[in-house]
DNA sequence: CATGAATGAGACTTCATTCAT
DNA sequence: AATGAATGAAGTCTCATTCAT
């Protein structure tokens, strides 16, 4: 029984830490953000920090890798009752533009610190950025297949356009403060990219 | 005669130590590449940087303050002679994704430390990407007044995905190594933007 | 009686540090003491010194400050069973004599680095000496008022007189080595303040 | 010929510096004051500040010194028709006074920088003030030997006295920012010296 | 499990001094 | 004689991490 407490406790301590970092990263940078003010703002010793992490950058690193994970799997959830093509995108294109809705300080970080370095891009970052790009192709391909979509299409490029586009407006909101509809911008987006920019294509 | 070499020779390490600082911040990172380092690599002793620079954050801002600067120029150049806003967007479109090849360690510094932190972006990372946004969304607003684009979309919005495209296919050829062709890819990413990704619009 | 433990641990290791700045700083002088130099006496790690003094001006502060505090103490202390004004002045006189037996290595800072720069001085040291002058003052006003001193002297120039006189004599035995009898001089300094050089007032 | 004027311009730009020295220094302290800046305000090169001195200690030290030597010549020529005791010690008293109306930042430098170290105290300024004790003490041991003065005291304490009393005056000016009429000051300075401050010597 | 005092490497920056011109 | 660009040693301070309690 004991054990369970106790797993209950860590648990516990070892979210707040968790949201702690991402809080004070948002607001400092990581460079600029002591394990100690994390702490703090986490309600635990310093120490305590390398009972649940190995390092300040493990911290940052399992705080973004869960966030993936939880985007990714709403995504699937939904992808169940979801069928079409164009409804899928539409969807991602949704919960993408609500992230940052969801929480601020993990939209800010995802913008930010996740950049760290170019090595850090190449060998962490980047793989979350290809399970969405993937994710995107699959959808892509499926709808060229169904007739949906341009087959003379390079899947690839849809994707990145795609995900480019709505992360941009993403980083654009927050570092402007401006607020939007994350619905109604998911149409106005799918809108430009589904049926492009040029007028009456008669 | 002197003076000119004097003159030469001050501005020949100005800017050995900008190329320096821009190598070595993509290769570690902006807070992982000390001033001594860099003073290395430009051949020069620690404390010649600040006969140069206020401080390590002034090299970094002027690298990119400087790559910008030619990068609009090169834009406002070609604008002489392209006239219409399908041609000039995909203009833009081109020399954006040739900025790549251009020099590889400021794409990958574009990439990272302009958004390394919320503070950073939001003083002096956004004022560039406001130009660019800014350029575009004029030439948008002049192709929907001459009826060839669609008038009924938002010229933000669709400056937005312009540029969020467009970077996201650098950034992502940057950190997998993928090597692009830029014309190729320019044309292929404005027929997407031009003319969306559903089939037969018959 | 584990925090007590702790308390003194902290305690120790604070007075260490305030007795180790003082001693080094007294030998070399406050801005060719590195604060590692001061560590490394207090048997500290340098970073430990930041634990405990948020610079290293506000080590050199506190220790002047709590000097003082000690100084003004007794004197007050000394106050509620001495009363004539002039049996307190020759109180003063003795224990200021007298401080440079205490610490030597604090009378020779005193009189160096408290005053270091004009503005050091204008703020911060500035307010000690103000508070002797004001206690000297108090004391010769109210020997006026009860008819021992001269009515037609300002206090203030009296004050500043007893102070200069007794601040050179410590300054001069310090800087010359002399050894001095504390309070047969505080003896011989009030002869002179209290009846003048002039011979035979027949 | 030629040697004269350059001579004279060696002389000029050697006094230039030290100037700027003792202005540079008296507003930001010795330690805070950059070779640079004195030769910015002394209008020459910093390289040029090492042909006129061999270090930045040596221009504090001979603009100290250069100032008691004007110091003690005022002195010693005003003794060639100021014969009596008494009226010799009025004029050091006054000369000394005025000194911080002479140059204000000389003042200010020799009640601060003149402090900088226990070393520096006791190998440089020592001498300086040592000059001035032994000239006091002359005149009192004369002023005893003529019956002027008491007998009992001993001269040494007597200069001590004299001297830093005055020096307390000005540095109490200086720091306050008090302004004082000279002459007045030093009568009511000696008049406590000679006098004493205890009432009715009936 | 938890703490938080202590460590010490390392960062940025300043500036006295030199020396080629 | 004069310059001022360049040097590089040295200083203050921060902070990730450890470990005795």
């Amino acid at each position: 029984m004991k054990k369970t407490e106790e797993e209950l406790a860590a648990c516990e301590k070892y979210q707040r830490i968790l949201d702690a970092a991402v809080e004070v990263i948002a607001e400092r940078g990581y460079f600029k953000s002591p394990v100690s003010e994390i702490a703090k703002r986490a309600g635990v010793a310093d120490g305590t920090v390398y009972l649940y992490f190995k390092s300040k950058d493990d911290v940052l690193r399992t705080a973004i890798d869960r966030r993936f994970e939880t985007f990714y799997q709403q995504i699937a959830d939904a992808f169940v009752t979801i069928a079409g093509p164009r409804e899928q995108l539409e969807y991602i294109a949704q919960v993408h533009l609500e992230s940052y809705q969801v929480n601020r300080s993990m939209a800010v970080l995802l913008q930010t610190e996740m950049r760290q370095s170019a090595k850090f891009i190449a060998e962490f970052s980047h793989r979350h950025l290809a399970r969405y790009i993937q994710t995107v192709r699959e959808v892509v391909r499926r709808g060229q297949d169904m007739g949906i979509f341009r087959s003379d299409l390079s899947d690839g490029v849809v994707a990145h356009c795609m995900f480019g586009t709505i992360d941009e407006l993403v980083s654009s909101a927050i570092f402007t403060g401006r607020i939007y509809d994350a619905k109604a911008t998911a149409a106005q987006v799918m809108d430009v990219l589904l049926n492009g920019i040029t007028a009456t294509k008669a």
